[in-house]
DNA sequence: ATCTTTGTTCGTAATTTCACGAACTACGAA
DNA sequence: TTCGTAGTTCGTGAAATTACGAACAAAGAT
């Protein structure tokens, strides 16, 4: 081990901060966590970018591993990556000085 | 008003996440919500950035709202902007779906 | 008045982000 | 097989981010 300054968990922290530094994709996680799972269509329809933007900021929201795509049929059914949500809760719970453990405000089923 | 897809607070809570985006931010706010204040100095001492960078990043800080200086004498003194910090508490808590005020885990005198 | 300390600003460069349209892929329906 | 739908990928360009060193500004110390 080494002194490590900048720990693992502030690089997470940083990381997930990133994927939701975008109005749209706290949009998309918003509804996400409220609704347990949407399309793309459905974003694309309400939101005001084209598609190939939207696939953009899904992207990076996969990538940080906050959200997961499942096919289904010509569309795809995107929903919370749980595990890493209530990591990210964890990580922004203890920053936020707040020592409360991530619950559920509501079941997403 | 109007139908707003993207209302305010969605777009001052990534504003947020974007201040919050780099692990050296983290870093600042972290220490910074555990001790009251510190100068530019002690965090050039300890990152292993260049002081100009270090600079690039506080502005960053200062302009989301996240942290304010105070002039003292050769040097600056940093701490947090308690106000737009607790609205920041206030949005992520919301946010991750924990129905709890934010509230002081230490005292910042 | 000059030096020193502290921090910001400037100039630069490499990388990433964000947005768009066009092209492409996958797959079910006709 | 051909067509239509749903999304991703590619190519592009403008802007922002991150980092560095050099130059600068402010103010106390000598």
């Amino acid at each position: 081990m080494q002194k490590e300054i900048i720990s693992n968990d502030k690089k997470k922290l940083a990381r997930y901060a990133k994927a939701m530094a975008h109005p749209i994709r706290i949009y998309v996680l918003e509804l996400l966590s409220n609704q347990s799972c949407c399309y793309s269509g459905d974003l694309s329809e309400i939101l005001p970018i084209v598609k190939s933007t939207l696939s953009q900021h899904l992207k990076e929201l996969r990538d940080a591993g906050l959200i997961q795509g499942e096919i289904e049929a010509p569309r795809i059914k995107y929903c919370l990556n749980k595990e890493n949500w209530a990591e990210a809760q964890d990580l922004f719970n203890k920053f936020l000085c707040n020592p409360i453990q991530p619950i559920d405000c509501k079941t997403n089923q």
